[in-house]
DNA sequence: GCGATCAGTT
DNA sequence: CACAACTGATCGC
């Protein structure tokens, strides 16, 4: 539960996730994600008031996020002043003081968080240094590596500071199994049961909350099964979400919700009443997801855990684990990072303690082996940063680590250009440290040959929880179809499988040996099957034998493991999540893109967006033409693998045109700053 | 009546 | 053992 009070010492002017208090006097607001407790005082009277007054204060989001809020009638009076911004889309925005007319300029850069549809990180850039503000965030180990946007010239940012969601920032937590696999064990588990009648019905005992989704949609895509929800008007204009939902309460997949749910299913009664189909009784078992977590060298990692006759847990995260969250720090290496979860049993001091050795004044000069994990990076002697002149305490004369972990040829990347088009009302400094690459930093990108080796034996958990017969048949199919996603501005484009097995290797699963209505499944990672049946103390026993954290053991079955269930390693590039698709679901496929929108009006660097009221800056989608809004449709063209162990390409990534080239090179012989950006269309509104 | 807060539940 | 919400009690405007 985030206990972020709203405000950044860097930029204190803009609130994020908090919107009540201090933030009352805020220029701008962010919001990360549509959960409530990131959502404190945003329908409060008093902010009501303070827009009603400020004309010029706006709330910056995601266009999933502005999508998903704006359908709650109480948040329905933030319509004219949501402004919602593309993904990997920098955005220049000033922040105006009303009184004084002082004036601030910003650049924001909304990065997928992988946490719920619409969930984003927001990167700032400014006078006083970058930041980034992850919100809530899963994201798979080496993930941070192919965030552009956290990249220029072939390495990290220069990072001031990181809030950082550290939920579950404490080495109990240290690994939670992948998406991937949670995926696969529940759809296994779903399959076993809902295969054996029409009358067989799963119910997923979700709690009312948005990230359920992607689990939602692979299920229906598997079994050709809509999920019954008690609402689905939020992705009105998602189809991809929306098609795999339905209020019809004849289906065998159920995710209703009732305040007597759980009353109802000690009946056999649905929380949306009914008990029955065709005068026939069904059979009902409850699927409830729960956050299941392991210590560092707990190798059996179960994903399922049936708790009664009837019932199961099935392993399900919304946040990054231990593992996860220290990988996308140490790779980010700010200067600062503050926690902005303490939980509940911890203190601020004690999470701080385990960050601090992961920012930048804990790095030593020379390449140092860590206990455990790989080394994907280089480090070399930070030369100057524009960025590191504000604080006194923080004004650290170390060295910034190298990060490369692209192969070198991408690390001009050709797809950022100079920040030209906006040059003329972006102050000088902004343009620098916004757009990135300095002679410096060129120095480095050019830097051949990156480290990346890999400890021996950390991390070989991961390889023994491929299952014997995944091993050495890699399937080659999984590129392909990343390619083929990536073409349609599908669904799974945001929460795709992305590991190099099928589903394929799940699909003998022990059918019932009898007696208990209940699917058996297999467990045991040694391959010796062992039929489960409820209440087998035995397997409780295993299970603290394996060392097992992470669940309450009513009765503690294990059925899956992740080393059998291995199959999908999901990754949550949900690209801010899901893009809505407004009115129509119409494709836009690149071609599209550039025959309606060839050039971007505003600027290909960097979407200008101004809170004072301009109107060609962004807005509320009114005056955009229809082509513009074709374009918000776009595709997440860079959608991309997320395996631990290779890091892809850049998504879009070309080789440098030599113009590209001498262009830099030029700059970096006049020791001229190198601004660069990505060019993309600025759609700024849906 | 509404909202904020807290404790308890799921 | 967590999360994210919900419920109900209490207090204050």
């Amino acid at each position: 539960m985030s206990s972020f009070q709203g405000q950044m010492a860097e930029y204190p002017n803009i609130s994020i996730d908090r919107f009540d208090r201090e933030n009352l006097r805020a220029r701008a607001y962010f919001l990360s994600h549509c959960h409530k407790d990131h959502m404190k005082g945003l329908r409060a009277p008093a902010l009501k008031r303070r827009l009603e007054c400020s004309l010029k204060v706006y709330l910056y989001c995601s266009p999933v996020t502005k999508e998903l809020l704006l359908t709650s009638p109480k948040y329905r009076f933030w319509e004219k002043r949501i402004i919602s911004i593309e993904i990997e889309t920098p955005t220049q925005i000033s922040l105006v003081d009303e009184a004084s007319g002082e004036k601030e300029e910003i650049v924001v850069t909304l990065l997928p968080a992988g946490h719920c549809p619409g969930s984003v990180m927001f990167l700032f850039q400014g006078d006083n240094g970058t930041v980034l503000y992850t919100g809530d965030f899963r994201l798979a180990k080496g993930e941070a590596a192919r965030m552009e946007f956290l990249h220029c010239g072939g390495r990290v940012k220069d990072i001031q500071s990181v809030y950082l969601d550290t939920t579950f920032c404490d080495p109990k937590f240290y690994q939670i199994p992948s998406r991937g696999e949670c995926l696969s064990g529940i759809l296994e588990l779903v399959r076993s049961w809902i295969t054996r009648s029409p009358y067989h019905v799963v119910w997923l005992n979700c709690k009312a909350a948005y990230g359920y989704e992607y689990l939602f949609t692979h299920l229906s895509e598997e079994f050709g099964l809509q999920v019954h929800v008690d609402k689905l008007d939020m992705f009105r204009n998602m189809p991809d979400i929306l098609n795999h939902l339905t209020t019809d309460r004849n289906t065998q997949i159920h995710a209703c919700r009732h305040p007597k749910a759980e009353e109802y299913f000690q009946w056999n009664k649905l929380p949306c009443g009914i008990t029955s189909k065709n005068r026939i009784p069904l059979h009902t078992i409850s699927i409830k997801p729960s956050t299941m977590w392991f210590g560092e060298r707990t190798r059996k990692t179960n994903v399922i855990v049936r708790t009664g006759e009837s019932s199961y847990r099935a392993c399900f995260s919304f946040h990054s684990s231990y593992s996860e969250i220290t990988d996308f720090l140490s790779y980010i290496c700010p200067v600062n990072a503050h926690p902005n979860v303490i939980p509940v049993g911890t203190t601020v001091d004690k999470v701080t303690e385990i960050l601090k050795p992961l920012c930048r004044s804990s790095q030593s000069t020379e390449p140092k082996y860590k206990p455990l994990g790989k080394l994907k990076r280089a480090r070399t002697t930070h030369l100057d940063s524009e960025e590191e002149e504000e604080d006194d305490l923080f004004d650290d004369p170390l060295p910034v680590p190298l990060r490369h972990k692209v192969p070198n040829q991408q690390t001009l990347h050709p797809k950022v250009f100079p920040m030209t088009a906006v040059s003329q009302n972006q102050p000088e400094k902004l343009g620098q440290s916004t757009g990135c690459i300095k002679a410096e930093s060129m120095k480095t990108s050019l830097w051949a040959n990156f480290i990346d080796c890999e400890e021996s034996n950390s991390e070989s958990e991961e390889e023994l929880q491929i299952p014997a017969s995944f091993q050495g048949d890699p399937s080659p199919l999984t590129h392909h179809q990343q390619k083929a996603d990536a073409e349609v501005p599908q669904w799974d484009v945001f929460f795709k499988r992305n590991d190099n097995t099928t589903d394929d290797g799940l699909e003998n699963f022990p059918s019932s040996t009898g007696g208990s209505q209940s699917p058996q499944l297999s467990s045991d990672s040694d391959g010796e099957s062992t039929h489960i049946s409820s209440q087998n103390s035995s397997q409780s026993t295993h299970i603290s034998e394996q060392g097992s954290q992470g669940w309450d053991s009513q009765s503690d079955t294990i059925l899956l493991s992740s080393q059998e269930r291995n199959s999908g390693d999901m990754t949550s590039l949900n690209k801010g999540g899901y893009r809505p698709k407004i009115k129509e679901n119409l494709p836009a496929s690149q071609t599209e893109k550039n025959i309606l929108f060839p050039k971007n009006t505003y600027s290909e660097d960097v979407n200008v967006v101004s809170n004072v009221g301009e109107p060609t800056t962004v807005n509320s989608g009114k005056h955009i033409p229809q082509e513009r809004k074709l374009l918000t449709l776009s595709t997440n063209a860079d959608s991309q693998s997320s395996s631990d162990f290779e890091i892809p390409a850049t998504p879009e990534a070309e080789l440098p045109q030599q113009e590209h080239l001498q262009y830099l090179y030029e700059k970096l012989a006049t020791g001229n700053d190198i601004v660069l950006e990505k060019r993309k269309s600025s759609l700024l509104d849906i």
